[in-house]
DNA sequence: TTCATTTCTTCACAAATGTGAATGAGAATG
DNA sequence: CATTCTCATTCACATTTGTGAAGAAATGAA
């Protein structure tokens, strides 16, 4: 039995067979089409998904009307909205599809339930907030210290699947940046 | 028996006589002067402090030498350098004090024990982890989306201490735009 | 107080980024 | 295939922000 979930939970922590068929019964294989939600603005985020293939996209609305692009999530990743998830308050971003995506999904008590079954699983689940918390403190840093250009520079070298597979419009909001400023910036780094 | 200390916790989560005075014992109080650090760059963050008064930064250094200002933490603040604290590895940030500081720190063992001794502290420090890392979104947010001023003006309306305690150049570094900039938004911006 | 140092402000100009419009390329649809 | 629609590109110009220099103001030390 090797799936992809199965494979990224042992990268964090060893599993023996009993433990890793009580957690799989506890998964729910879904698929999302592509422009699908896996949560919307204003529900209240009651799962926490792995992507087995595709991307999704969190977002949420600016002021102004406009899709301010988040974050990414890309197969082998995990997917929730914490804040909305942990405090069962309704969540002010969106998290939808952006290619055909399969998942598991687990629900907040099935979760709980999966603690009590497999403690050691809670440090599966630590390790990936914590994760999740660097990346963003990073990303922080980032949009504080670097101009348009090297943000798009560093994302190209650490992320390239995000320009490769997202579109372009996406991934300047993503960046802090206009559409028009992207296309500028492309065209004078590369030649 | 009431300090700041104390006082924030049980905002947290109801402890007992028995359990407050165990917890006391964990902690020690620090002085630090103006400009002493709380911890320095390359060194392992052995150390969690919470602030009784005073004020601290948080700084790296950018790739071209100047200091980049990440965060600010007063009274009644907790703080700690949570990636390297979690993980035992050096740290590269510096936090040092800007106003003389009077602290209660607990080291990694110590807050172990606690841990042992008093499990519920458990719960306390999770929500504080939480409110650090949601307050990292949000601030990833804001960089992303708002120009100089929007991020000026939120800040002076959120967080007022800041503009009121720190010297101007940390406060326009920690918005990501030059000293000079920041001059020229509060003039616009009171006329 | 006086002097030295640091920080803040202001200015002129440079560089980066935003904006709206026009065009073009490609994908989706019929 | 033709048509539509969406998205990317380009351009000219506006706005925002950065930069270096100069001086003013504030702070700290003798």
């Amino acid at each position: 039995m090797t799936n992809s979930l199965i494979r990224q939970i042992l990268l964090y922590e060893k599993l023996d067979d009993v433990e890793i068929n009580i957690l799989l019964k506890r998964f729910e294989a879904v698929s999302l089409k592509t422009d699908d939600y896996f949560l919307k603005e204003g529900q209240i985020c009651r799962n926490v998904g792995f992507i087995e293939t595709g991307l999704v996209m969190y977002y949420k609305l600016s002021e102004d009307g406009h899709e301010l692009v988040c974050d990414f999530a890309k197969e082998n990743d995990w997917m929730t909205q914490y804040q909305s998830f942990i405090s069962t308050s309704s969540s002010s971003l969106s998290i939808k599809a952006i290619e055909p995506t399969t998942l598991y999904v687990i629900s907040f008590d099935s979760l709980n339930k999966l603690y009590e079954e497999v403690p050691r699983f809670e440090k599966v689940t630590r390790q990936l907030i914590e994760k999740v918390f660097f990346g963003m403190v990073k990303r922080a840093g980032d949009l504080q210290a670097l101009k348009a250009e090297e943000r798009y520079e560093k994302l190209l070298a650490e992320n390239p699947f995000i320009i490769q597979r997202v579109q372009q419009y996406y991934v300047a909001s993503y960046l802090g940046i206009a559409p028009q400023s992207l296309s500028r910036i492309r065209k004078n780094s590369s030649g």
